[in-house]
DNA sequence: GTATAGAATTGACATTTATCAATTTTAACA
DNA sequence: TGTTAAAATTGATAAATGTCAATTCTATAC
């Protein structure tokens, strides 16, 4: 039981857009950076080609699909959607981002973005410039050796969704999808017990590949069976070890527990 | 209707270990050495540090879960399956690698395979050291370019694939399924009209997160409504744009056409 | 503060898919 | 080649989830 207890002012904070900002030392670009073996001198340069873009209001596009791909972006504080085109004109929501996770990733290949990118809230985003992130990992082995471990977990994290998303079923997705977003928020230094869930109900189903009625159903009955409190978007994880059974979490999921 | 007819040979020879064998002109790892830029000399470097692995036979694991990370490999001829545990002792099956294709780079960001990989049949693989590739992409620009183009498609093929198990209903999945094998052989020089399916019904279900029963009945109605041929492993596709159609690919998918 | 549109929930019902069971077909091995 | 185990198919039934419809709740704009 070591679980953070979050304090109402951390709660809020997720709604606070100076509060939620992480600091550099807990966003994935640190890790880009300096894995104990990168020097200030070196920081200076990759601090140096990264611009800060004037911040996204709720619902607007970081970026389109089909845009040429320029730039990778971190997160800094509030959250992002992505989401493709599908045939019927519907949209498929492919993935949602926290404070110091990254987008363009999937870019890079084709030299355009393959999907859209929508803030669900007052969100801030780093930019930074591919070609310069490239020129600069070609002087700093540590850099590229960085980049291509961040491109490594991206795929695992994909895999690991596919896991969940191939086989389980509503419960076993929601509960999973509980899961990894608290333990998201607890690598950022985010309370992994109470949170707010910045997108729609809407989002969550079609991102999970089902109904929004058996969304709203599931946390209704994961509220009653005394899982988890839900208040709208405000979530508490009450049984961590019920959601991770119905989860059926494999080895690798369960670093949440740590 | 450019699609190429194979002929009875072609279908043998995805039997044939010899005729299997992917020239380095269509494998992946050509795209990772030569777009156009890469000089012989540089070339010879890159063709230096790999390693030619001896066959595995059907049911040979290349790696195990948790086998600490040293090399990515790629397919020279014949095919694998990747899968992790699940909590009840399970196995879930994560991917299919046809001749040409990578496999491993999900292990390099936590230094160990999250996944196995089995040998489906007769199979031969090139073993990438990834330090001395890691080396060697800090000398050469264009292969380091190069190395995070082949991560970044990884990523977007990971997403195409969450779109596809999140969202539709058994036949839809099936169908994609059948259109991305297919798109695969044609990638690789081969027919994508005409095929055998390497993996049993079994994986093939439990990849697309489904009872082998439905997987089986799936085949049955295809054949029934003339979309495909289907004898046992032996694939016949008669009419795409309706599997398109049931799939509802989008139009990154579409590239199948081409 | 109120009006209004959108989001979320709940219920009833239809449809899809999983499960269980039996049978047929295929592939592996002696 | 014949034997046997595994794989694949098919049918019947049960369970889960989607769809449709109505209602309640929330947030936004006026």
């Amino acid at each position: 039981m070591q679980q953070i207890q979050p304090t109402k002012y951390v709660n809020k904070a997720l709604f606070d857009l100076n509060a939620t900002k992480v600091a550099c030392q807990e966003c994935s670009l640190h890790q880009l950076c300096l894995p104990r073996s990168i020097d200030g001198n070196d920081l200076d340069k990759l601090d140096n080609i990264i611009e800060r873009k004037k911040p996204l209001k709720r619902n607007e596009n970081l970026f389109q699909v089909g845009e040429s791909f320029n730039s990778i972006y971190v997160v800094r504080s509030g959250s992002l959607k992505t989401y493709s085109p599908t045939i019927d004109g519907q949209e498929q929501v492919t993935g949602f981002h926290l404070p110091g996770e990254l987008l363009g990733l999937d870019a890079i290949g084709k030299g355009q973005h393959p999907c859209a990118a929508k803030a669900l809230e007052m969100t801030s985003v780093c930019e930074v410039p591919f070609s310069h992130l490239e020129g600069l990992a070609q002087e700093l082995p540590t850099l590229q050796h960085q980049l291509l471990r961040l491109m490594s977990k991206e795929i695992y994290d994909d895999q690991e969704l596919m896991l969940l998303l191939g086989k389980k079923t509503a419960e076993a997705r929601l509960s999973a999808f509980l899961l990894s977003i608290s333990l998201r928020f607890k690598q950022r230094g985010f309370s992994s017990v109470e949170f707010y869930l910045s997108m729609s109900r809407n989002d969550i189903a079609n991102y999970l590949g089902l109904a929004v009625e058996t969304v709203s159903r599931m946390f209704t009955r994961f509220q009653e069976d005394n899982f988890i409190d839900v208040e709208r978007k405000h979530i508490v994880i009450k049984n961590r070890a019920e959601l991770q059974l119905i989860a059926g979490v494999n080895e690798c999921c369960t670093i949440v527990e740590k």
